[in-house]
DNA sequence: CCGGAATGGGTCACCGATGACCCATATTGA
DNA sequence: TCAATATGGGTCATCGGTGACCCATTCCGG
């Protein structure tokens, strides 16, 4: 299960490479091989060395985003607790990666490439899975399809990470921003 | 105010060209001029004669989204009427541009280049002034800043651009689910 | 109907990104 | 310490995108 590539200095390089490369790629999809190298601090040719070429690269990013969002998930235990909890620590989790959703909901193409791609998106389903149980529990509104909810929970999450990315909110702090128009949307509450 | 290049023929080309830089750029902002070319019917001489390089052509194809995304604005009257309604014009107007929309939303760098741009950018005062003037009359959440529902009303509309273009969402009906998730957000209403 | 404009296809040179090397140097771990 | 390994910089050829032409054909408007 753990990979040979993943330990001492190579894991780490390989680490700060897929690292810089999301995001990097997150803000210019066409940046150079150099301009990636260079915000991994790394030579060109090392990168070279652990990707021979770009479309590897790419879909190793791809693959390393779907993990790390996986995990960030995961230690969120979005399975339990009530929906709407759930839902926070949800979209807590999810900027807490920030650029590698950006990365991965940034380009329309990745996100074709990953539901083209055979293997299962555990992220996906475990969101799916949570939207499901909170308008079976009545917490999210059923009469929207979860498909849409869910578009709408990573454009909102996308928004947060971008605005973050920007300095327009405060790393910590968009959550709460985040959460309330996503919650209440931007009309006036009128009821508690 | 009307340009030479807006008649007769010159003008039909140059509109196509530019609708199809909108759509294809939108879809891959890394798309070749000769698959623009393409995209417009058109020969890539003709690209080239109309916009010399591709610095040119993607500054006017800007200029043309806010102009489009403007006059969209202005047939709504997003000034007039109860805020709430207007917003609702304003997501069908959006909607209605859908290409240039996505273009204009979906390249962070495009986004900077507008503000940083001089120039005046008509659509967002109006849709600015729209949000405040819902905040001022009780419509629209006033705890929450201007910007922020400026920037989730971008990211709403987008996704909905996104549905629509991918067959997700049907065309006309669209607008429907993007202002029920807006207006609610994605909790359920517990007051009408 | 005719002349001029517009168009499309073709060619050409240039340039930057890329991938494939090589070797000197720095770093790691035994 | 020392050998093995990782790294960085350098060079080189290739390739695709781009911009600048040119000319035959088509289309439009007078």
């Amino acid at each position: 299960m753990t990979f040979p590539e993943e330990t001492g200095v190579r894991g780490r390089t390989r680490r700060a490479i897929l690292n810089a490369a999301a995001s990097v790629l997150s803000r210019r999809r066409d940046a150079t091989l150099a301009d990636i190298a260079a915000g991994a601090d790394v030579g060109r040719s090392t990168l070279q060395r652990y990707f021979p070429d770009r479309e590897e690269l790419v879909s190793a990013v791809i693959e390393d985003c779907l993990r790390l969002l996986d995990e960030s998930l995961k230690a969120a235990h979005i399975d339990e607790g009530p929906p709407l909890d759930a839902l926070r620590r949800l979209v807590a989790a999810m900027l807490d990666v920030g650029d590698q959703v950006l990365f991965l909901y940034g380009d329309p193409r990745i996100s074709e490439a990953i539901t083209a791609r055979g293997g299962p998106d555990p992220a996906a389903e475990e969101i799916g899975r949570l939207i499901r149980r909170g308008q079976a529990q009545g917490a999210l509104d059923p009469d929207v399809s979860s498909d849409w909810i869910e578009h709408v929970l990573w454009a909102h999450v996308s928004a947060g990470c971008m605005a973050v990315s920007r300095g327009k909110l405060p790393r910590h702090g968009a959550a709460a921003w985040v959460l309330r128009t996503l919650e209440n949307g931007i009309g006036t509450r009128t009821a508690p």
